[in-house]
DNA sequence: TAAAAATACTCCATAGGTATTTTAT
DNA sequence: ATAAAATACCTATGGAGTATTTTTA
């Protein structure tokens, strides 16, 4: 399980469709594609039900999704964080930490 | 960032050591190493600092380590109930869902 | 000098793209 | 017939390993 294939995921959701996420995330079509079934794969069961342009997600489609968005927020909030921390503890050089 | 590099990161915070953690992860030392690395890379900052065999995470280290413990409790909570709900899913075939 | 991390390098797997085919409406 | 997903194929990047060097305690 990745962090791209989950972005991927929540985009495909979001638009109920392959082309429009791999378009609103700057990719392919066959690798928004290759992102799901990858997923699929790891997870061992299908997240979206295809039926040409129609697709809607499966039971573990619908209970994979609220992780999934819980996890990206996450991972945003931690790099935000992080850098603030690193902004934050650098000052602390004689001249800075003195005042 | 990847979810590889937040778990190797979690084990060298836990164990203090680069080497350890690789021997834990069954990954070479070479391998965490380049983990940590480009995940340093990518926040843009180190997250521990570096002298001979004592290692100590920095402010961002210490800032990244909770949420990279939450982002991999979620990402093995999701794939557990991603299964079960794909397992509870199936059964809606004529023979079952009648009962 | 002995440990642990960093570097150099090699190799293979994977991620991404383009072109095309299949499928379902 | 059309629009969308799947497949086939190719390429290039990156991830993993081994061997080695550097570092510092």
């Amino acid at each position: 399980m990745q962090l791209q294939q989950l972005r991927t995921f929540r985009e495909v959701a979001a638009e109920l469709s392959f082309t429009r996420a791999a378009r609103n995330l700057h990719y392919s079509q066959p690798s928004v594609t290759a992102h799901i079934k990858n997923l699929e794969e790891f997870i061992g069961t299908p997240l979206f039900h295809r039926g040409g342009g129609r697709i809607e997600l499966t039971d573990a489609g619908r209970s994979l999704l609220p992780h999934a968005e819980r996890i990206i927020e996450i991972a945003e909030t931690a790099e935000a964080e992080c850098r603030e921390a690193a902004l934050a503890g650098r000052p602390r050089t004689a001249a800075t930490s003195a005042a």
